[in-house]
DNA sequence: TCTATTTTTTAAAACGTTTTAAATTGACAG
DNA sequence: CTGTCAATTTAAAACGTTTTAAAAAATAGA
């Protein structure tokens, strides 16, 4: 392994010289720094991190800590961010370091990485109403950016898509085609998203004077498994109570439901719509099934590069509300949703 | 943050001396040792592991680089692998550190991570062919343990499925059910694994003088729809020169071959067997198909252990050679194979 | 009480970098 | 030839740990 030391005896210099050169600092002369360029790409040099760490107090890593639950894998949508997280933090040459949680304890998690004193910041994923990662991450001012969001007024940096807007414009399609009994499937009571999409559902349908009762807000797990059942439950209902559209916070959901209809005997979108919310993973598509889907749609993979960069603006220091930025979702019409039917 | 010094300075001791007592040196005496403890935890001391790589020069995390490919998620079976090596690694207080690979040339990613220096070892998957990165690993000398192994006597660390085995004993059932036309359809062509199950297959089939031509070997993606569509090649060919039986690698091929029988009009097992391996991930299981799926079994997660094991002892200085397991699949009969029809 | 031995503690160096404060060099004006 | 100023370079300290070599303290043997 080569150090400064090294350059710095092999052209007569100091160490602080050569540190200088090769970080760019302008008080040293063109030719030596040419010179240390040259002599520090031939040995190969690369600098120490845990050195610099020590004086600086920065490793260049920033940490993702998942909780995975054995056997669930709704997760491909987590390796999507990951991977585009990792590509644009490499740009800056910013590590990240994914780590999975076993403990039931998320809090202990952060706690122990913190502790080891390796990581520059967190980037949190799905989060919880009163989450404890983020009270603890705030207490402790350590640098972290949330993909999602909590509070309407968070104090910390966030990327967000506008659920509430989603489940708005959702609403407003199906309310043009004269839906008034529209149910919703959404994802776990606890997430931050499933109740802002809950909220965003309500606000619209009270707007359009149609008032949803809680039989018709049905919270679960985010799979096709979770989605089936719950549609099952909703389209059992004799027909005059039956709701006419179904809107479902996830594709995988979605495709439950389309089965549960199918199974029924209902077809889409003439006895019932469907629309759901697409995360664009490619593990379930909105485009594939029969018919395809009516979406408000936004990427997971068009949240990484904010993330990141957000992420490199607090490490430089910036102010985390200043680091706050909400998408909006875009509504592509496909098959799956239609008139209501004339009762 | 508290320093070992604040510790030393707290009790009027020398840093040397908690730093030994700390770590259970014995030539401390038990009051100070206890002292010390009762100190550092009250002072909510955690060691500073960029100082302490930086004396040691070992850093406490090893490292995972994964190619992945946007779209292809494949990859839920290396979630399941991370976890587990993640949590075990933990016990030993590892951390296991994924990174995503986005260069074109997977030897640069770590060539990039060697460079920075932070990472004490490395856990490789999916070996191939020739593969440089274990070229390169061995050249630098860098620790590290492979999911699977290339070469029939590597000097390096792995732990891997006896493929070849594996191969066998899929044949030697559908054998003693009296196919002689068996197709395997394989994984990638230069996928260690992929060639050692192409040879446990030949030699199988030769030893009970059905020695397999060329057309009836495919390989191909790891995927549901490569599965599918090269099964149906197979069996679209007239029935006497079509196969009786399919070996395929892995369940979601094994998938796509039935899916490729039923359109076909075949059944399963009368008219085609049916055999793959099965690595116990969550995605598609070989349980849950209709009929369901006669397997070699050997679950991917049983891996983790012996993976982090083997890592650990490298980092303690074990020879390589003396880390090197082989395990052998389950075979487990259910009803998707049956006798080869009658001609 | 003194020396010899063992046990415990300490001071200081080392790891590789960055950075502060000081020193050296060179150019130029007087 | 001297003094001033700017442009470069340097020595040394700092980051927080581990470890070597040496010192101090405690114990034992006489």
């Amino acid at each position: 392994m080569t150090t400064l030391k090294d350059i710095s005896e092999e052209l007569g210099l100091s160490v602080a010289t050569v540190s200088r050169a090769l970080n760019g600092f302008p008080e040293v002369s063109k030719k030596t720094r040419q010179l240390v360029e040259e002599t520090a790409k031939r040995l190969h040099y690369r600098p120490n991190r845990a050195a610099q760490k020590l004086v600086s107090g920065r490793s260049g890593m920033v940490g993702m800590l998942v909780s995975l639950q054995p056997g669930v894998s709704a997760e491909s949508s987590l390796v999507e961010v990951i991977m585009g997280l990792s590509a644009r933090l490499a740009e800056r040459d910013v590590d990240l370091v994914m780590t999975v949680i076993v403990d039931a304890d998320p809090v202990a998690a952060y706690r122990r990485m913190v502790s080891k004193n390796t990581l520059d910041g967190f980037i949190l994923n799905a989060p919880q109403v009163k989450d404890p990662r983020i009270a603890y991450l705030e207490s402790e001012g350590i640098p972290f950016v949330v993909h999602g969001r909590v509070d309407p007024d968070p104090s910390y940096a966030f990327f967000d898509l506008d659920n509430a807007d989603a489940a708005a414009q959702a609403v407003n399609l199906l309310a043009n085609l004269q839906h008034r009994q529209i149910a919703m499937i959404n994802g776990s009571a606890n997430a931050a998203f499933a109740r802002q999409r809950a909220q965003g559902f309500r606000d619209a349908m009270t707007a359009r004077q149609a008032p949803v009762g809680a039989e018709f807000m049905s919270y679960g797990e985010n799979t096709r498994a979770s989605g089936y059942t719950r549609a099952l439950e909703l389209l059992a209902l004799p027909a005059e109570n039956r709701p006419t559209a179904l809107v479902c916070a996830s594709t995988p959901l979605a495709h439950g439901a389309l089965r549960a209809a199918r199974d029924l005997g209902l077809t889409v979108p003439n006895d019932i719509s469907v629309i759901c919310h697409d995360d664009v993973t490619p593990v379930l598509t909105s485009e594939e099934t029969n018919p395809s889907l009516t979406v408000t749609r936004a990427a997971l993979s068009a949240a990484c590069g904010p993330l990141a960069d957000k992420m490199i603006a607090l490490l430089n220091g910036a102010d985390p509300r200043a680091q706050q930025t909400t998408e909006t979702a875009e509504l592509v019409v496909r098959q799956s949703t239609g008139p209501a039917p004339k009762r």
